[in-house]
DNA sequence: ATAAGGCTTCCAGATACTGGAAGGTCAATA
DNA sequence: TATTGACCTTCCAGTATCTGGAAGCCTTAT
């Protein structure tokens, strides 16, 4: 199939498959006498895979290296886990740092009146010193 | 002062400094004979402020309005807390996103025993369909 | 005189795409 | 057959937010 018949069956857009290409996450795909790029079943199943591993915020690196532990049959689990779990700690990290930028947030916007007046709790929130160093 | 004195009181490295001014956040700094930038002790208060928004989050786009809002003593309250509230409502979606990545990905990891055999949930799962379209 | 450290500008890279321009190809229709 | 519209191709540039590094000038101290 050529590369939009893939880019639907993968849900990643035929602009991103050659961008893939080209930074080498996946293989060139092979091409039909006029030029045109064709992928097979078995590539349209890559795709998905990576589609899912982006989605759950792998990073592009990431997911070539469990590219790789997919295509391995030698791969021990043990160094799929590690990668899944170091990026578990990352995003637990940075749902922290959110929630902490939220609460105080809302802290401000809370006791900010809101109106046509000019005093702005939030404004001096930012203006003023915090606890950084 | 110079830079690196304001980047030490700002905590924004010099360097980022002078992205900023020549994205055109901050206005650019005068100088000395010598060509070295100079910077007041309001100039710093301006990065401070600008610290601080930035770390809660705002993006520099979001900054810019704020020192509007921060240096137009006209300001109505209310245009602050719009932009605060629209920034609190996108990290909270930004929150739930990732605490739903987290979980199917937690939830994978813990399905996988982790050793050295080759069959993983975790690449399983990645692999195999999902819910997307 | 020289060395260390701070300052300058400019270019490039990282991340992960996305948009658009210019142009070739294919299938169907008038 | 000519044309239209949907695909496909490549290449360049832009998004957001810095960060690193090179080449070179300025200041201060030894």
């Amino acid at each position: 199939m050529n590369i939009g018949q893939a880019a639907k069956h993968s849900n990643i857009s035929a602009k991103t498959i050659r961008y893939y290409e080209s930074i080498g996450l996946i293989v060139p795909a092979s091409r039909t006498d006029n030029g045109y790029r064709t992928y097979s079943d078995k590539d349209v199943q890559t795709l998905r895979f990576i589609h899912h591993a982006r989605s759950l915020g792998f990073s592009v690196k990431d997911v070539s290296m469990l590219l790789d532990l997919w295509r391995n049959q030698k791969r021990a689990s043990a160094d799929v886990k590690a990668l899944a779990m170091a990026h578990v700690a990352a995003v637990d990290h940075k749902i922290g740092e959110l929630q902490r930028m939220r609460d105080t947030l809302l802290d401000l916007t809370h006791r900010c009146h809101g109106d046509d007046r000019p005093d702005c709790p939030i404004i001096e929130g930012l203006a003023g010193k915090t606890a950084d160093a």
